[in-house]
DNA sequence: TGGGTGACGAGTC
DNA sequence: CGACTCGCCACCC
């Protein structure tokens, strides 16, 4: 994957997130080595909506606000999506975020990908 | 060629 | 606290 572009790499970590759990931009950036691109990840979220296995609504800002619901067909898929996996939302905001949320850089190997 | 635009995040005040 | 700035960089006029 290394020489991989940065689409990609998004992509093979969103892939990774576990199901009923989330993550957020910043910490798929920093795991693929952009720490500072975290606004680019969520531009990648935006061309993943077509691939059908990459799950871009366990993917939130670091407040854990579903700051992409927007993008998703209705005004609730992005919630109903992440509520059917058993994560809780409440406010455009997922509940106990910490406990849900999966970091990449602490989960996963980055010599698997780097 | 150049500028506006973000599914962000960290910092400042 | 909220409001604002700045760095980031692929895309789209």
């Amino acid at each position: 994957m290394g020489n991989e572009n940065f689409f990609e790499r998004v992509y093979v970590v969103a892939r990774l997130i576990p199901h009923g759990r989330v993550t957020s931009y910043g910490a798929i950036a920093k795991f693929i080595g952009a720490a500072r691109s975290a606004r680019m990840v969520g531009y990648a979220m935006n061309g993943s909506i077509d691939e059908e296995d990459i799950a871009a609504h366990r993917v939130v800002n670091r407040n854990g606000l579903l700051s992409g619901k927007a993008h998703f067909g209705g005004s609730r898929l992005m919630e109903q999506l992440l509520q059917s996996e058993g994560v809780e939302v409440e406010n455009n905001q997922v509940k106990n975020f910490q406990e849900v949320f999966w970091d990449p850089s602490l989960e996963l190997d980055r010599n698997d990908f780097l």
